[in-house]
DNA sequence: CCTCGAATGTAACGTTTTGTATCAGCCACC
DNA sequence: GGTGGCTGATACAAAACGTTACATTCGAGG
């Protein structure tokens, strides 16, 4: 993907703003964060209209059904709800309201991603091939959710699992602590003990490194900081 | 998408309308949706005809035979009755009334889509070809609603499994709710326990993995969210 | 109207995945 | 060597999911 699509997320919880733009721009995408539909109104007028929005239902001043509406009049731009449990969705992806697709919160993040790669490369002049990285002699394929081994055979994770190690490949070389993985992986449904993470990573560390030969840890532990993929990632296209 | 055929759907009953508003337009299809003699007349003088008419038999006021009649007078456009279970069905279709099929209350709208989408073949300029997708080594044809595997055998699956199907190749790379795929399928009639889907989703499963060589499922779970079509899915044109 | 069989929904049970608790080992520091 | 904070591993219970069996519905054909 030569050029990156170019997502503007408008949302008011500047927690959710933060963990949105770090969690897309990671993962290949231009995003601009605003908030409220005055924003979105100078934004479009600066910038043009990005490749796809994504609009929190709840916002204060204007609310989202409203921008998504007088969005419609003049344009068709893909746009993303982020709703709340009980809004009427028939509605919202209807022709009333018109908006492409709809997430209720509290939401998994990579969801979010995935329905919005869905929807670009609907749009997309080529349909995109799968995401792919080298890991060692491990190939990740983030778009099947699967491993290949160096023998070429096919090897599963748990979605917990997969989830992590999307982390550390997306990321590579970085020192990733624990609470962003919880972010990152949960969107801040984050109830769970801070040691979920630690039996997760010792469960993701057992199968890959059983199915990776050579015997070193390709996931360090950095002591009092997180952990740490260990090894260069190359993409492949 | 290049241009969509305009239904209109003549119909009192609001939850009805609603249903089928939905479920039409989620199925690229332009609709509007009236209630009554008058409603149609006008909907004819601001937008002219549209590519076909839905009219329920019983409406309050003219009923739907009598505007069938007066339609044919001095239009050909296809109508779809809506009738009750009892109404003299030759004289409908027949030359006395002249609606081009129907459909006996109460009914799946899944089915008003298949007869809506036979007419409009029936009636198109070019004699248009099926929506077919490449998912994996099989061929899913959306109109003839069944898939091809490598070998070329036709493969024959139920109303429920197909309507999963098409959820997930219409919307490939998406994480599915259990809940949007009940309202996809169903049309928010959904009364079902959350766990049907999961039943039906096993049954497809079994059938497409069992057709497609590699051992790899196709629909991944994921944990807490729903399923995902991990393949690339290409349509033929 | 009745019967039959396929398709579907529901409930129950088995399996996998996940979260938490617990204990043992490690390291730094005293 | 002892201590306390941190981490790894394991066990177990709870939750989510998969599958099967059976009841129900629906439609075809007599």
């Amino acid at each position: 993907m030569s050029q990156r699509r170019r997502i503007l997320v408008i949302e008011d919880d500047p927690e959710i703003c933060t963990l949105l733009r770090d969690f897309l721009m990671r993962n290949e995408l231009r995003v601009d964060v605003d908030c409220g539909g005055a924003a979105l109104d100078r934004s479009l007028a600066t910038f043009g209209e990005p490749d796809l929005i994504v609009l929190d239902i709840m916002l204060p001043g204007e609310d989202g059904l409203s921008i998504c509406r007088r969005m419609r009049a003049h344009s068709w731009v893909p746009i993303i709800m982020l709703t709340a449990r009980g809004d009427d969705i028939d509605r919202i992806v209807g022709r009333e309201i018109g908006a492409e697709d709809y997430l209720p919160k509290p939401f998994n993040p990579r969801e979010l991603l995935a329905r919005i790669r869905a929807i670009l490369r609907r749009n997309a002049p080529t349909p995109s091939a799968h995401r792919r990285f080298v890991v060692a002699d491990l190939v990740v394929d983030l778009d099947a959710r699967h491993v290949v081994d160096k023998s070429g055979s096919i090897f599963e994770l748990t979605s917990a699992e997969f989830d992590l190690l999307e982390c550390f490949v997306t990321r590579s070389g970085r020192v990733l602590s624990r609470d962003q993985l919880m972010d990152w992986t949960r969107g801040r449904r984050a109830e769970a003990s801070d040691r979920t993470i630690d039996v997760q990573l010792s469960r993701l560390r057992n199968k890959l490194d059983r199915s990776s030969c050579d015997g070193t840890r390709l996931i360090k532990t950095v002591r009092n900081a997180g952990y740490q993929l260990t090894v260069a990632v190359k993409e492949l296209c």
